[in-house]
DNA sequence: GCTTGTACTTGAAACGCATCAAAGGGGCCG
DNA sequence: CGGCCCCTTTGATGCGTTTCAAGTACAAGC
């Protein structure tokens, strides 16, 4: 069971070793009749090709890389997505690496998928992408995701600041006179969601405002307990608005407030920040903010393609896609016949599948717009 | 900017290249003012290692692939997690394909991480591994998870058709006289679930059972939709439990219920099939059967290394993991103090953080047992 | 029959690296 | 001072492909 080998095939069929090579990459060279043989003996021997050989030998293969903190973030799963039908659509493989919130990690396949060859690569980094040298200088298209600041390069990403911003206006047009943050802002993402939620609530000095750190994972547990802590409160010393920094964080401090007795959103209201469809399942609704996650993956492999494309590619270009306001509002509107305002998977879905989809799942609503980093800052 | 190789760094240094090389994969042969030297030039250089050349020239390298059928599914998500961790703990890489639901595609990535090098591969394959005879014939180590066959090969997989006997058995112990089991059977692992529903119910056949299609995609939509409908029939012909055979599945039910004035669990009860954390954040419980993803995915990892390291390792091993009863058991005795029979995530979390568990995601709370197939069938 | 052209096929060269036998250098001992 | 051994470094070799200039076979046109 040694190996098979491209000479073995050819031996076998009686060809020369490039006709074989010609076989698997340009079979219109071929006569017919040659390329069935080679086919037949390909088949019989159970050849498979090295990847590494053919990388090696003739540059890059036709595959992008793509670096995720972690694989249970749905917002990671739908920028996995888009990249994906987006990589397969220009006849691309996705291979995705899961650094597992470990920056060394993140790190390491960065490089890793770096010195494969690839195409191109895209990171949803952790923290702000101060690259090593190395980085910069070697030739492989990269798309960093999620995330946006002043260096040189590309980046897709969704306005994580408006997202804060839009849910506080919220809370505003609800009438909030508490105003709960419930997370940890551990990443860049989180941080400007508070930084979103400060500015807009800047505007109204009169609002209480207070931030609870939820523990290191943001997990539905951390926001059980906090949500938790929050009903054994004095009824005057309790919120009426509480914002999960994720949605996963307010589902748990939706169940925790209904465990104990406090009704959502009657007496308190909860919404989360980052419509991440791991939370949207349960069936008390959550008010959310959805950012385009399919269209950033989407976006950013075409971003690679326009770098693999052009000879001369421009140095840096920052796109940031769909506005999260609109989702909530578009949402918002076929949802007056329910009982509140509320986002829901399935209702997104039934609205895309409305607008003719292939696929429902983490399908774009919002239309991508391209706008200049500058027009923001 | 033309691609630094080895080479360059040896001239630059003024070292030859044997040396270079051993700085990156013998350092301890080196003396330290040479490591540090060549160091020093790599990182001015911005050299990356070429991948496949060093595959190429050196054999495997030390990494997995994982290729899975969908990526926003919760359970692959565990096997993912799990998998992942236990080749980082052998030093091991792993990456991952998403096949999306495509078998053609799944055969592809498959064949691409064979003619990697990978040190290994695991797939949870979409339907039953009639391989074509190339990938047996190649010498790469793989395991396929989540399912088992008859065939030669090395099998990790939850008990399906328990699951569905579980959630049988418990709505037969919650006095249940209709039940409608919601969901396409399009994939072995449902068709199984179904498959042991029916096997439990042929015990009880006064027992009224029914079985509605749900669309090809088994979502939360597809369950609001059926969901709907069942609430629309007259009292007497509506089911008084509803199995899911996914938790999205399932939620969709709840929620389509909950929304038309039904009361669950109060009028009907619903449960889920696959303890899909996707499922779980909501503020109404959902009762499931939790498979032990987590472990399916260390398990393979361990079967890899198993048979990487062994000479003449065996030809066939089937492995079953953990059951799925006992979960159920375990996590309803905490639930007791709440006001049914749950399975939430945060409660598991929480069980798995006080067994000290250092990161909750995932984490196994059912022991693994190897079992013999044959015991089984 | 010879030339030109067309349609395939050939095989050597290169891709960037790991490996390993061999060479080099330095210290120690007799 | 010579012989030995150990530690470090060297560089030729080969890994399995792709590529491409060069070759072959055959047909058509003169």
């Amino acid at each position: 069971m040694a190996k098979v080998k491209i000479s073995d095939v050819a031996r076998e069929a009686g060809v020369s070793l490039g006709t074989v090579s010609n076989a698997l990459n340009h079979p219109e060279k071929l006569r017919p009749e040659t390329l069935k043989l080679i086919n037949e003996t390909i088949n019989r021997l159970g050849y498979l090709p090295n990847q590494s050989a053919r990388q090696l030998a003739g540059g890059a293969t036709k595959s992008f890389g793509l670096v995720l903190p972690r694989l249970d973030h749905g917002f990671s799963l739908q920028i996995a997505s888009g990249a994906h039908n987006e990589a397969r659509k220009h006849g691309y493989d996705l291979l995705i690496a899961n650094a597992d919130n470990d920056d060394i990690l993140e790190d390491h396949y960065l490089r890793y998928f770096m010195g494969t060859q690839m195409s191109g690569v895209m990171v949803q980094p952790m923290a702000s992408p101060d690259w090593h040298p190395a980085m910069t200088k070697v030739p492989v298209p990269i798309v960093h995701l999620d995330i946006h600041c002043s260096e040189p390069g590309y980046y897709v990403a969704a306005d994580n600041e408006a997202q804060g911003r839009i849910i506080a206006e919220l809370a505003v047009a609800r009438g909030a006179r508490h105003i709960t943050v419930v997370g940890r802002a551990a990443f860049m993402q989180l941080t400007l969601r508070v930084l979103g939620i400060h500015k807009a609530l800047a505007l109204h000095p009169d609002i209480k405002i207070e931030v609870i750190d939820a523990g290191e994972w943001n997990t539905a547990a951390d926001g059980y307990g906090i949500g938790a802590q929050i009903a054994e409160r004095p009824a005057d010393e309790r919120p009426d608005f509480v914002v999960g920094l994720t949605d996963v964080l307010a589902s748990g401090v939706i169940s925790a407030l209904t465990d104990k007795g406090i009704s959502v959103p009657e007496q308190v209201r909860v919404a989360g920040c980052d419509g991440n469809p791991l939370a949207w399942s349960g069936a008390v609704p959550l008010t959310t903010v959805a950012p385009p996650g399919y269209e950033i993956g989407r976006k950013g492999v075409q971003l690679l393609m326009e770098q693999i494309e052009n000879k001369a590619p421009a140095k840096t270009k920052h796109v940031r896609i769909g506005s999260a306001a609109r989702t909530v509002t578009a949402v918002t509107a076929i949802e007056d016949i329910n009982r509140q305002e509320i986002v829901r998977p399935f209702l997104l879905e039934r609205v895309s599948t409305q607008n003719a989809k292939p696929h429902p799942t983490g399908q774009p609503i919002v239309p991508t717009t391209d706008i200049n980093l500058g027009a923001y800052l």
